[in-house]
DNA sequence: TAACAAACGTTATATTATAACACTATGATA
DNA sequence: TATCATAGTGTTATAATATAACGTTTGTTA
């Protein structure tokens, strides 16, 4: 595993835009904001969707098909990921909490199978919203 | 609120086979089940699906877009849910643990939003499948 | 019974994701 | 150097998941 991954063409592209981008991206959006660069079918957006997640560049947010990039420089192999979510304007914030990452992390169900990965999404009006 | 649900015709068949399934089930394989019963076309059973959730008889496991029964009576409205997913065989438990429920319940993320609701997904391969 | 809400049935369509195949570039190695 | 494996690319087609929109029926309640 080299500690600085290098990235093909169509990963930098689609990694640059979602880095860009202020909230998640769907992947058909991805699609159409770079249908200039000569990237013209969905296969190639979900191929590098792929690639940057298992890289840990970038995550998916379940609830919402939709990407947002990786803030958090620790977790290079997404293996614990949590998420806080506004209903109303649909912004995405990753949560980096040592804490609930360790409580997490070490949590095994009395049933008995042992955890590799989760994957945890909070829900919520943003602070923004309520004021509105 | 009441605290026996009424549940209409529809309600009642998608339920139904969502409580007999040994695992989690997809929309479109609960419509191909059901045909039989005069249930015809997708819109039908989505319909079923967001009311049942609603009333938190089922749940969806977001990272499979399939629907689980729920097994916890006390989740009557799900507000708090998470499951432990096997990659192997598909398998889903629903985890109810006072405390995890607790301390995630209780989670406040210093950035701010008060959280309503939250979704825990597990993932590993279960004890069955670690066997073979 | 009139009025309303909730559920229903149906057709059409939007959105999200993958299959399959041929081609290209790169680096490892026999 | 030849050849092999691996990863990436481009493309067409199609599968799978989900919703819009419309009119009708049913059940509740004022």
């Amino acid at each position: 595993m080299p500690q600085t991954q290098i990235l093909s063409r169509n990963q930098k592209i689609v990694l640059d835009i979602i880095e860009k981008a202020k909230g998640p991206l769907k992947a058909y959006s991805i699609l159409f904001n770079v249908q200039k660069k000569g990237i013209n079918a969905p296969q190639q957006i979900y191929r590098a969707l792929d690639k940057l997640i298992e890289m840990g560049k970038i995550h998916k947010i379940e609830s919402k098909n939709a990407f947002v990039a990786c803030r958090s420089s620790d977790c290079e192999i997404s293996k614990a990921t949590a998420f806080s979510i506004c209903e109303s304007c649909e912004m995405v914030d990753e949560i980096s909490d040592a804490k609930l990452s360790k409580y997490l992390s070490g949590f095994n169900y009395r049933k008995g199978m042992k955890f590799k990965r989760f994957n945890l999404e909070f829900f919520g009006i943003c602070k923004k919203c309520k004021k509105d």
